[in-house]
DNA sequence: TCTGGGGTCCTAGGACCC
DNA sequence: TCTGGGGTCCTAGGACCC
C-alpha cells in the first residue's frame, strides 16, 4: 500500500505560517523576475487566478480582491519542505522525497494498524509541527495514491485523508469521476489523444485491453494505465536518485543587448552550476549553452540557439567550465538583437571514478583544492563571496526582479521572525 | 510594458558500421 | 530493368512531472 502525502497550496501556506494575518486572505505567489503566478492559496483559486497565469494580466482582480502578492522565497520553501518531511519521518522509516511539496511512502500491512488512521496522525502532527495542512492519498499503486490524493483535497468531506477503495463499485465511481487528463502522467496532449478514441476518465482507461493502449500511446503511458488497474509499475524509490543533468538559467529583468552583459550572465550561470555539481559530488562530461530572445514578442528578431561541448576528462572545476560556456556563448551571440534569457546545462554526469585523459597538462589536484576553498568561503560567508570576476562585479541591469519577497525566516538569522 | 525554472523518459529518424 | 539485412549511436522533439 501506498499513500502521497501533498501540501496544500505549498508556497502559499508557507508566506502564511510566518504571517498569520493572512490566514484568510487571497496570496499569490510568483515565479522569478514576478512573471507569473506559480501557486494560489484556495481564496486565490476561487477568484479565478490561474496557474502559470502572468501576472499583468491579472492586475485588476489582484487590486479588486485586495490578494497578497509574494516573489518566490524558494530559501523558506526548501526549509518547510525539509521540517514536513522530517516530521514525517517520525512515523514512517523510508520514503521518497517526489518534490518540494509531495512524499510517496510505504504502508507496511501491518494488521494492527490501519493505514487510515496511521495517516490522520501524520496529518495531525505535520500541521501540529509545522504549520502546514497536508492531505494524503493511499493506494495500492503511485499512481492510485495520487488519484486519492486529488480526492482528499477536493472533497472537504473525507478529512484530508482518503484512501482509494476496495469495493469494485466504489472504485469505478472514483474513477469514473477523475478527468482523464488529471491523472498523474497523462497530461493535456495524451488527454486529448484519448478523447479522441472515446476515453475521458481514468474509468475509460482502465476498461480498455493493455495491447490497445500501446498500439494507440508508448510504454509510459501503458505503466499508467496499469497502476490505475492495480498493478504496480512504480517502486518506491527512497534512494536519492543520482541526477543526469543540471540546467541553470534565468530570464532577464531587462532585455540584454550588449554581449557584455550576456557573458556576465553566462559566466554566473555557469558558476552556480559548477558549483551545484560540486555539492553533490558529480562530474559533467558535456557543457551546453542557450540563448533565447523574448518569444512572446513577435514583432521582434527571434534567435533561440544552444551550443554545446565535450567536457575531457568530465569535469566541474569552474575556471574549466567557465572558459568553454563563454566561448559557445561568444559563437551564439548576434550583435543587434535584444535577448531574454540564457543558461548554462551540464550533462553526461558521473559519479565516482571517472574517464582520465592522456593528454593533459592540467594540475586536477591543484584545481580540486582550489575549488574546496572557494566552496568552503562561500558556505562559510554567504554564497557569492568569492566568484570569478566575469560574473560581474555590481548588480545590473540582466539581474533578477524580486519586489515582493517576505523574509528568509528560518534560514538567515537577520531575517528570525519578531514580534512587534 | 509586463509572460518561470528544473527535471525525466520515450520515439523517430539520420548517420554510420559490417 | 533489377539495388539487403542487421546493427549501434546520437540528436531533436515531444510528452510528462513539480
Amino acid at each position: 500500500m501506498y499513500a502521497l502525502a501533498d501540501c496544500n497550496n505549498f508556497y502559499a501556506t508557507c508566506e502564511r505560517v510566518f504571517q498569520p494575518r493572512l490566514a484568510s486572505k487571497p496570496i499569490i505567489v510568483l515565479s522569478n523576475n514576478d512573471g507569473c503566478v506559480v501557486a494560489r492559496s484556495q481564496e486565490a483559486k476561487d477568484l479565478g487566478i490561474r496557474m502559470g497565469q502572468p501576472v499583468f494580466q491579472c492586475r485588476d482582480v489582484i487590486r479588486a480582491n485586495d490578494v497578497v502578492v509574494r516573489s518566490s522565497n524558494y530559501a523558506l520553501y526548501e526549509d518547510m519542505s525539509r521540517r514536513v518531511v522530517s516530521s514525517i519521518l517520525n512515523f514512517i522509516p523510508d520514503v521518497e522525497i517526489y518534490s518540494i511539496d509531495e512524499v510517496f511512502f510505504d504502508l507496511p500491512p501491518v494488521v494492527d494498524c490501519d493505514p487510515e488512521i496511521l495517516c490522520r496522525k501524520i496529518q495531525s502532527t505535520v500541521l501540529q509541527w509545522t504549520g502546514v495542512p497536508v492531505s494524503i492519498g493511499i493506494g495500492p499503486t503511485k499512481t492510485l495514491a495520487k488519484l486519492a490524493n486529488r480526492v482528499a483535497k477536493k472533497d472537504p468531506l473525507v478529512g484530508s485523508v482518503y484512501r482509494f477503495p476496495n469495493h469494485d463499485l466504489d472504485r469505478r465511481r472514483v474513477l469514473a469521476a477523475t478527468p482523464i487528463e488529471e491523472v498523474w502522467g497523462i497530461g493535456r496532449q495524451w488527454g486529448k489523444r484519448f478523447k479522441q478514441i472515446g476515453v475521458d476518465t481514468a474509468l475509460g482507461v482502465v476498461q480498455m485491453r493493455t495491447t490497445d493502449i500501446r498500439s494507440h500511446f508508448n510504454v509510459t503511458v501503458m505503466r499508467t494505465a496499469m497502476e490505475l488497474s492495480g498493478t504496480p509499475c512504480q517502486n518506491l524509490e527512497s534512494a536519492p536518485v543520482q541526477r543526469r543533468s543540471l540546467v541553470r538559467s534565468r530570464s532577464f529583468g531587462r532585455m540584454v543587448t550588449r554581449w557584455g552583459h550576456m557573458s556576465q550572465a553566462i559566466a554566473s550561470h555557469a558558476i552556480r552550476a559548477a558549483e551545484k555539481l560540486r555539492s553533490e559530488g558529480g562530474v559533467a562530461g558535456r557543457l551546453a549553452v542557450f540563448i533565447y530572445t523574448n518569444r512572446f514578442r513577435k514583432d521582434l528578431p527571434q534567435h533561440c540557439v544552444s551550443g554545446s561541448c565535450e567536457l575531457l576528462p568530465s569535469t566541474n572545476t569552474t575556471p574549466v567550465i567557465l572558459k568553454e560556456a563563454t566561448a559557445i556563448g561568444r559563437r551564439l551571440w548576434k550583435q543587434g538583437l535584444q535577448y531574454k534569457k540564457a543558461g548554462v546545462m551540464l550533462s553526461e554526469i558521473t559519479f565516482g571514478e571517472t574517464q582520465g585523459t592522456l593528454f593533459s597538462d592540467r594540475d586536477y589536484e591543484h584545481d580540486a583544492k582550489l575549488m574546496q576553498v572557494m566552496d568552503r568561503i562561500n558556505v562559510k560567508m554567504g554564497s557569492g563571496t568569492l566568484h570569478p570576476a566575469a560574473s560581474g562585479l555590481k548588480r545590473c541591469s540582466w539581474s533578477m526582479q524580486q519586489e515582493y519577497r517576505s523574509p528568509r525566516y528560518t534560514s538567515r538569522w537577520g531575517e528570525l521572525p519578531k514580534t512587534i
